[in-house]
DNA sequence: CTATTTTATTAAACCAGTTTAACGGGTTTG
DNA sequence: CAAACCCGTTAAACTGGTTTAATAAAATAG
């Protein structure tokens, strides 16, 4: 048996849901097993699924001229999928990628929406956590427009120190919007002025 | 009497809402004229409305070192609000300012907030009006991400051209995330290639 | 345990955009 | 209508990052 307990308090954790309709909709999320390097999405399929992820790490990415363009690190405890394609039904460009050995669950887009739509209780839930979803990502863009990379670099080892364990460096440079070299350049430049 | 039918046909926009229940909400959304600089929130104070922009035009901006950081520019026929102030209930460190004579509807939150409890249809409405939103910032983060200045100035050249028109170019530069000087060298390069 | 691939650093030349400052045209205001 | 301010451009010196390439170190596979 598939233990929800996590996904169970995280949808609680949005607004609160009768027991009996959140059993009934959990049996709907199945348990994905990745291992690392394995992918969840790549570009020209439609994503029509939508993740927790219980234990890993995901990458979520782009290649434009063969180079990787990282836009999030997906790790415990969120969810995630390609939204784009998701809501929009075209093929996705991007990729959804395991960084380490990984464990998401994920419900299909059809019996998500047929739960939004018997319930107004998980309605609220999707209401919430798409707000939440959009205020993590507003505080990126603030911090894209206000600060400097340094500042964006320094953040990112205070509040997610773990991901640099967990990621290569030249991923985490991608996602700070810089070169592996440039990044190279900035840590030297940090070391010899502390 | 008020003129709600863009906000009405707007919150149709995205899911069906009987009649009676949606002229019950409208009538809690009240005018707002705003003169050319008037300021619809300022630093320090608390944001609890949301708005929808009938009208005009909004720059939302951050001050820093007194220097002024463009976030997004609101027109015709789009919600917005300091949405972290909204939800949070924090003091707001952004402005909301009337770049020329606009009127806005605007919705309490408490009011907001028991619609939605209230409303099946109102709270799906919220989910998928939020989740347009953050898709439209996605797509923000990942030109961002993905283009250069120059790129990211056509695209917004292109595709939303009145803006120039409306909006001083050195809001525009801060909004594009370089210097007015940077604009200006950017155009006459353009200028010169093309 | 060696060979191969992947990842990180460094150097050198280069470039897009910054900072500072000056100038000039436009527009508002007294 | 003159004064003041706002706004956009230009110039010059500078800087933080890029590109390319070489090398080294670490991880992975055979």
């Amino acid at each position: 048996m598939k233990n929800h307990t996590n996904l169970r308090n995280k949808i609680l954790s949005y607004t609160q849901v009768d027991d009996e309709i959140l059993t009934g909709e959990l049996v709907h999320y199945d348990q994905i097993l990745l291992a690392k390097g394995d992918t969840l999405l790549a570009p020209g399929k439609v994503e029509n699924r939508f993740y927790y992820l219980e234990k890993g790490c995901v990458c979520y990415y782009k290649e434009q001229d063969g180079e990787i363009k990282v836009l999030e690190f997906y790790t415990e405890d969120v969810f995630f999928t390609d939204l784009l394609s998701y809501v929009n039904e075209e093929t996705s460009s991007c990729y959804l990628k395991a960084l380490e050995d990984t464990m998401v669950f994920a419900v299909n887009k059809k019996v998500a929406e047929t739960s939004f739509e018997n319930s107004h209780q998980l309605e609220r839930f999707g209401r919430l956590s798409m707000q939440e979803a959009f205020m993590k990502l507003f505080t990126r863009v603030e911090r894209m427009t206000l600060r400097s990379n340094e500042e964006r670099y320094l953040r990112l080892l205070e509040k997610r120190p773990e991901l640099f364990q967990r990621v290569p460096n030249y991923l985490i440079a991608s996602y700070l919007g810089i070169t592996p070299v440039g990044l190279s350049k900035l840590r030297k430049r940090l070391a010899t002025v502390g």
